[in-house]
DNA sequence: ACCATGCTACTATATCATTAGTATTTTCCT
DNA sequence: AGGAAAATACTAATGATATAGTAGCATGGT
């Protein structure tokens, strides 16, 4: 399973967000102000558990996710349902709904996402 | 903000099942086995973070949650939809339906969830 | 009233997370 | 080619997490 730190999913952030990043811009990107070798270190720790990889660019790293936005999102959300809602994916979502602040057009594509699903389940 | 650890995390979920729960309690539900003091370690960090309180029960400790399940699950998923998914409620819930098994059954409940929103969300 | 047992209080330690400094290497530019 | 600028490699300190042992206290049963 993967278990991302704080720290590691601030950083993992820049990378999805940009694709592939050098260690001076993720560090440009992130909110707290991090010494350079604070970043790298943290990019190094990622990369030995095998979530990035990196390729030489001019005298730089450059550094791109190996783990995916949404298998790093699963891990949590699987804990998230577990742990905090019984393992109801029900009461997950209706938390989700009624706290965040949703456009109508936004409510009506996830009920389209739900319609397309339940379509998919009801012809097996 | 509310962080809980994965430790804590366990610990929290037993007394919101159970409402409220002695250490030996806890431990007997905690899938890994734990010393008992361990589990009591953890608890009095609870405390100290103001997340749980206790009342003395015959010689024992009773342990009640002060943070709610639903505030722990906002939390995480706040930090989640801004982290892993570029800030997007919808690619988060996305993720979420077309990962997990859900049941026709399910889904519709979920769609009647949203449906409901709608209609509070159009009437303003 | 006593004592065994279960519980807490206190302490301890290993590991992981977070942060960053210093030394060394590389490369780009003139 | 040589040097400034910028990057990495290595090292390390600090703090949090996770785990548990030991001593001592309290209480419930007989």
């Amino acid at each position: 399973m993967t278990t991302l730190t704080a720290r590691e999913m601030d950083v993992m952030s820049v990378l999805w967000d940009l694709g592939s990043a050098t260690v001076a811009e993720v560090s440009d990107r992130l909110e707290d102000d991090l010494a350079y070798t604070t970043v790298l270190t943290v990019l190094r720790i990622l990369e030995s558990k095998g979530l990035v990889g990196h390729e030489r660019e001019g005298r730089a790293h450059r550094y791109h996710p190996l783990l995916a936005r949404r298998e790093a999102g699963r891990s949590v959300l699987d804990r998230l349902r577990k742990k905090v809602y019984s393992g109801s994916t029900e009461m997950l979502v209706a938390n989700l709904v009624s706290d965040e602040r949703l456009s109508a057009q936004t409510i009506r594509r996830l009920r389209k996402l739900l319609d397309e699903r339940l379509e998919k389940e009801e012809q097996r």
